[in-house]
DNA sequence: TTGTACGCGTTATCAC
DNA sequence: GTGATAACGCGTACAA
């Protein structure tokens, strides 16, 4: 039976005992040097690899964080994920990624499954659906911790990284404001989305600054598509700009403006929120608000890891910029 | 101290020996209905969670795969990523999921990292500067196994999940001929990218049937920029259409023709590859060879599974499909 | 049907 | 400096 290599093949090869092998290869030792020099030669022959599994029983340490965002496949939680690696494997650590589909019931179950692999704690970006996160209190109890990303939640009882949406909200109203715009039509998701609500308040906040009136506010999840939501709109000459609750609503309704010959940015201005990729490939390019997703994603990770070593790090900056691009019409 | 519950405080606080609480919680017992009953309730009021290591460690089963992409972050792998995780949870697998960054070196030494984790398998696609898998060879004296994905290798030592590449040029040639068009610029990203022949390969198949010349060859990391190429050609007038290797590439051809005025489709055709999301957000919309990258995922773990388990499955069609949006003029 | 005893691979403790 | 031994949580052959 094929079978890896374990310290007791090097001790037994060597004649040696199990735990001299397992110092050296821990270098807890300060051992005969031609001894710690076979062992090192004979691993390296045997094509040792150390069993992370035996090793985090004996320890109670796994070098596993588990992760579990709504999807996978979205780019947004894809250049998150993507910063969590890059952290996770500077600190020796391993990511066990899980998706919850926007299921608050698939959370409950992989936070379950997460515990069972022994993972050391869980980064989670909460479903829609989820508006409380309970099913995570029970980690403490259990040695483990929690860091909260992205979504919004209430409680307060793990801590929370999240992009400061009414501030960037903000910006891109006085941005606005600045570019001559008077009536700002948003389009948002859903109004259960707490993130949405911030970023329409932070417009708010800066066109009341400005003795502006409020954006006129709608939702793709009860006013329609964002065409029926422009078409609507445009007809009252309700707005000179598009202020978007992500790039892809962006996107769309630059695509819809296209279509019914109207143009961007000298007829309307469209600003997204994200700043994702494809902002460079809608035409007009779409300016943004800019998140820097895989800082977020580091500093969920290091965030944990403070959290389980009771260490402090330095806290990155992830506060909003404003990308300009060509969606968006200049005062002349 | 906190601890997390395990069988044998079930067995202590029931006053049974924990080879019972372990055999009922396994369903493998005929016992006493009344004790089934009393042990799964304790386990449910101790929040009782299996620990994975453990199990693993005694059944040599850790229900672990390793994943290694050369970019989490990059929607096209995000998607496959996507497939695999909801192949591997409805079979009741966890993913390992890792990125190489394109580097050889790292993927080394993921590989042995999973292989520490006690992963039973690996999923990998290989990084741009991989063309051996010589470091995956030693997986099957460990029992264990590995698939290769997305990217051609060509040693056939494990198997292997692709795309048609070839396939999907062909198509895409044998659309842009019946559409009028008669001169191709192919756009690719590298020559070393085997997948980027294999297309160029399949297009001039097709020009080749129609007694056309071949497509004009071209690759981003050789020639320039998509801008540098597609005005270079451009004073020859040697194109009427631009194959490109990807929607990326296909994406910055269009904007690049909007910049300068031309107009997509009626001077000039783009075709896209891989029909990622973006194709509905450029203007005009993006005509594309969909590969599905779901599926590609999801037999990239049964096809794992199956190896493992000596079962055997369904395989399912990947083959390409055209996507028409708006950018390819039609015969008038 | 149930309990006892042992081993999976590793590390920590304590002798020597 | 080095080696025997126990322990982590679990599954299972074997005995009862």
């Amino acid at each position: 039976m094929k079978r890896v290599a374990t310290i007791k093949d090097i001790a037994s090869a060597l004649d040696v005992s199990t735990s001299t092998v397992s110092r050296i290869l821990n270098g807890k030792n300060q051992s005969n040097a031609q001894l710690v020099k076979e062992v090192k030669a004979m691993a390296r022959k045997l094509n040792y690899q150390v069993n992370t599994a035996a090793k985090g029983l004996r320890t109670n340490k796994t070098k596993l964080i588990g992760i579990i965002v709504p999807e996978i496949g979205d780019d947004f939680f894809a250049a998150i994920l993507s910063g969590m690696q890059e952290a996770s494997e500077e600190l020796g650590y391993n990511l066990l990624v899980c998706q919850s589909n926007e299921s608050k019931k698939k959370e409950n179950q992989l936070v379950k499954s997460l515990i069972a692999c022994n993972v050391e704690g869980i980064l989670i970006a909460p479903s829609k659906e989820t508006h409380n996160i309970n099913f995570l209190k029970g980690l403490p109890a259990l040695g483990k911790h929690a860091v909260i990303f992205d979504r919004i939640i209430d409680q307060e009882v793990f801590p929370h990284i999240s992009f400061d949406d009414e501030q960037g909200g903000y910006l891109g109203g006085k941005y606005l404001i600045a570019s001559g715009h008077r009536k700002l039509l948003f389009i948002g998701l859903s109004e259960a989305l707490k993130n949405g609500v911030a970023r329409l308040s932070g417009y708010n906040k800066a066109l009341d600054e400005s003795d502006l009136p409020n954006c006129t506010a709608s939702f793709l999840d009860t006013d329609g598509t964002a065409s029926e939501i422009l078409d609507h709109h445009w007809q009252e000459g309700a707005y000179d700009a598009v202020a978007c609750y992500n790039d892809l609503i962006g996107a769309q309704v630059i695509a819809h403006f296209n279509e019914i010959g109207v143009k961007v940015p000298q007829e309307v201005s469209v600003l997204g929120f994200d700043n994702r990729p494809l902002c460079e490939y809608t035409f007009p390019r779409l300016s943004s608000i800019e998140h820097s997703t895989n800082k977020m994603g580091r500093m969920a990770v290091t965030t944990l890891l403070d959290l389980l070593n009771e260490t402090e790090s330095e806290t990155l900056d992830i506060a909003p910029k404003l990308v300009e691009r060509n969606s968006v019409r200049q005062r002349s």
